[in-house]
DNA sequence: TTGTAAGCGTTATCAT
DNA sequence: ATGATAACGCTTACAA
């Protein structure tokens, strides 16, 4: 375990290659093409790379060959489950690739998305996956000089900067509020916090849905800036209730604002779904445990991560997809606290 | 918004120096010290960098400083809500700061922490933040030879790497089930997934606790390496009940765990806390507004991310913390849940 | 299969 | 306050 000490203490490539008393060169390709070494000379390299504890030095490979294995990924939120599910299928998929992700939280600021992309801009990444469709026109500029594959996801819409990964918000929205409509609920609530773009538009597709069955009005929402927490749930519910007693059910724009829903009822002994209908979003686990079991609707969150790294590397290779906007789709689980007390 | 052409096709810093009519190393300075040019020169730099749209190139940079501004973060879980807090903390620091996070998922596994500490190696970061105190041999060699400022999260113990933050999840544990013997509880169980290091630290209070009082019997112990999911906490429930049905109160090693007792407790008609006492772990936001409320331990996850930073940042400007050890501490968030029929 | 030479874009060093 | 020159550690030509 004998060390080389070279001017900046550290081991470089030039040692282990005079070590293994080969060309810096031979020792280089070692790395990136072994097939290409004699057998002798690939033994050399490899034991004189070991021997002095040799570790490449990214920064200047970088430099030298003009790219990196870096995968910038901007997403809004730490704390909200949803992204830690797509953040967990990033990272999974990354493991199976050479690729190593730089992340950045923009806590639902288009600015900070707009700041965080020009830190990216120095890092000059392989590729980017950012949140949503909701860039400022300036983060649109810096997004196409960086001419790098790049990812949308979250929700799919036109105009596309690259590719897409995501779902129509809209039509999630739709179709859980058809889904009450159609059990037979006349008078169904909102509950809306955070109101992100994608919240907006499961919020539009609600409107739209109660409207067409005519049954729309305003006292049945209830919606805040607020981040979502559980209790806020409670509270959101508690409002709504006073502004419209006569509410059948709720459709909630996350599953948090659910559970508070549901604790809340308890606390009044409202019977769920008797009394009270609720739907949630998302379909996080608790969702299928809760007594009784919640109505959600599933995006498929880690795949959309997944798929997102697949295809900005795919495409870094060379293989861009045939379809550059993937529809992931969702699905309503229906549970008991839906279905209508007459069915 | 004319644009320069280089070989490489982008702007270099001395196009920028071309530009502004100075020399490479006075713009280069405007970046670093912009205090040290002449005013004229100054002002010619910065607007010549910006029609031009200048952007810095960190591998350059990094290469020829031999540092960079990144400080590399590894974490054994995405999903786990407990890591978004201080994931959170960590990133709200670091944008304070001019370092850059680089993030690693362990998955729980020290041998998958050890490959990316080599990874991380590679990029020479200026700092390193890992979770808990169970490295392996060569990992803790790969920490020594980074000769970076080091912080150890989640939990303290003796023989640190370098500095700590966190708490003693023994204590805590001891502390959550004296709380229950406290109440006067006799049969308290323990249900615990993952068993994580800190997760059988906690547990080991647990123990500890119950052995001082004469009220350990293992009867009353669930356990299983499966992660943990709020379904898994209705099925270790009744198991519990199974093996112990004179059980009369849980501590769930975490509060997921708890949220599905809860539920089950709800299926089956037990009143809380009259018939079973329930006392979680982690204090999540849903605890103070469930039905009724959970008891569980606080501890400052996002704080603790924080300061990890702060320290790590600090010490890399050569400003070591008198304490090389913080105790962040815990709280005992009593609530309805534990509190003791008798009382 | 192996090697030589010339960068990559920036900062450190040493002058002036 | 400003500048010339030599690194930094590696890869991409191109040559043999």
């Amino acid at each position: 375990m004998e060390r080389k000490r070279t001017k900046s203490g550290n081991i470089r490539l030039a040692d282990v290659a005079e070590l293994a008393e080969v060309s810096l060169i031979t020792a280089s390709r070692f790395f990136s093409n072994p097939g290409a070494l004699s057998v002798g000379k690939r033994e050399r390299v490899e034991s004189a790379a070991k021997q002095l504890g040799y570790v490449p030095n990214l920064a200047a490979r970088a430099l030298a060959s003009q790219r990196t294995e870096i995968i910038g990924v901007l997403i809004p939120s730490l704390t909200n489950s949803v992204f830690s599910d797509v953040l967990r299928g990033i990272y999974d998929a990354s493991e199976g690739s050479r690729y190593s992700i730089q992340l950045g939280n923009t806590r639902y600021s288009i600015l900070q998305e707009e700041k965080l992309l020009r830190v990216f801009q120095s890092q000059r990444p392989a590729g980017l996956i950012v949140t949503g469709i909701n860039q400022t026109e300036a983060s649109r500029a810096i997004l196409q000089t960086m001419n790098c594959p790049i990812a949308q996801i979250m929700e799919i819409g036109p105009d596309p900067v690259d590719m897409m990964v995501g779902f129509s918000h809209y039509d999630a929205g739709f179709a859980a509020a058809s889904h009450l409509l159609a059990q037979g609920f006349q008078r169904i609530g909102f509950l809306g916090a955070r109101m992100d773009p994608r919240v907006q538009r499961r919020f539009a597709g609600y409107v739209d849905a109660l409207k067409a069955a005519s049954r729309f009005d305003p006292r049945y929402i209830v919606t805040t800036p607020t981040s979502t927490t559980v209790t806020l749930g409670g509270t959101l519910f508690a409002d709504l209730l006073a502004q419209a007693p006569d509410i059948e059910a709720v459709f909630c724009v996350n599953d948090d604002l659910a559970l508070g829903v549901l604790f809340e009822c308890q606390r009044r002994h409202i019977q769920i779904p008797e009394q009270m209908a609720i739907v949630g979003f998302n379909d996080l686990e608790f969702m299928a445990s809760a007594v009784p079991p919640l109505t959600s609707v599933r995006s498929n969150r880690y795949e959309m991560g997944k798929s997102a790294v697949t295809m900005v590397t795919a495409a870094i290779d060379g293989f861009r997809p045939q379809e550059l906007v993937v529809d992931l789709g969702f699905k309503l689980m229906i549970r008991h606290s839906s279905i209508a007390r007459r069915n």
